[in-house]
DNA sequence: CGGTGCATCTTGTCGGTGACAAGTTTCGTT
DNA sequence: AACGAAACTTGTCACCGACAAGATGCACCG
């Protein structure tokens, strides 16, 4: 029936690793759950990660990348400085398990150089948006002033901990980043 | 020798989970190692919290009201919109552990009601410096703004992922707030 | 001043988990 | 066809959270 060689586990493991993480969080996987899932033995997932760390690694490293694909989409059909703002808590809702486990590097091996690299990259298409920060301000304050902004409303969206959310969260970021260049 | 009865184990408790979350991270902390760190039995602990949840809402709880008070102090002293916004992630590098604990709502009893006040509290003193606002901005979003931001600000310091952090987060962070009210 | 009730803490246990070691099956290569 | 490596399984160990039951000491009431 199902074959000793599963065929694709690694990407099974870390398909069943973002559901599991969209509903109870990144803290709640087990790696024996998710061999679970997937239907392999306890110490399946091992083979391919290493560690749950390893896991969460490979996890980070994929969402960086994504985030940094997401950005580029965005800059290059001509979005201005906002909407990359916006195409950011896009993001972090869309895939809110990948960006929940990114900025937990207590969870995952930070150093390991698929992470670093994709991470690197994310950075510079961030940073790519600053020629078009408007006004004349210092752009390196403007634009970390810009990522801290967007990086928070998109924390508070997704924790609940904004009191009173509405039920669109891209237009609420869009004007709340607005904020940062008017008047 | 050692008393049968610790004294203030709960206190006890909740210092150790302070030290061992500011070294490890919120999720690596284990209630039997708290009750060793302690010198008590490993289910000494579970009398005053329940479970680790039970705990980690304690921490939470606490958490908001500390930050309420900072932002409180700030505000009376005479500090501006800004300088509570400063306040806030000076809140958040202070007291790391707390502040990591309160935003992960996934890690503790969110509805608890001592936990749910004291969030409320803090979020009215937020709330509070919206009259002060400056320029004709709509104040519900130039507040969501603010706190975004210096939210946002404070994550991306405590989780290292700043590639060029500086020395002083203090000073940055009034650099990067005052870029909300500039201009 | 003596006893009793209760909060506090201990001991023991259970299922679940991560990590590791060793074995088994399949694949790729020659 | 055979052999070595890769993929997965089985087994085990220490640790953890939760729970149950027992031991201890404090406070209060008589």
């Amino acid at each position: 029936m199902s074959p000793y060689h599963h065929g694709d586990l690694r990407r099974a493991v870390l398909a069943a690793a973002v559901t599991a993480i969209t509903e109870n969080g990144p803290t709640a996987i087990s790696l024996r759950d998710l061999a679970r899932r997937v239907g392999v033995s306890h110490a399946g997932p091992v083979h391919h990660f290493k560690d749950k760390a390893g896991l969460l690694t490979a996890l980070a490293a994929e969402g960086f990348d994504l985030l940094a694909d997401a950005l580029v989409e965005t800059r290059d059909s001509g979005g201005n400085f906002v909407e990359i703002g916006v195409s950011y808590v896009r993001f972090a809702i869309e895939h809110r398990a990948h960006f929940e486990v990114m900025f937990r590097p207590d969870l995952y091996h930070s150093d390991d150089e698929s992470v670093a690299t994709a991470q690197q990259r994310a950075r510079e298409v961030l940073v790519s948006g600053a020629g078009q920060v408007p006004g004349d301000r210092d752009p390196e304050v403007a634009k970390l002033a810009a990522w801290s902004l967007v990086h928070g409303f998109a924390t508070l969206w997704n924790t609940g901990s904004l009191s009173d959310p509405g039920d669109d969260p891209e237009s609420t970021a869009r004007a709340v980043a607005g904020m940062l260049f008017s008047k």
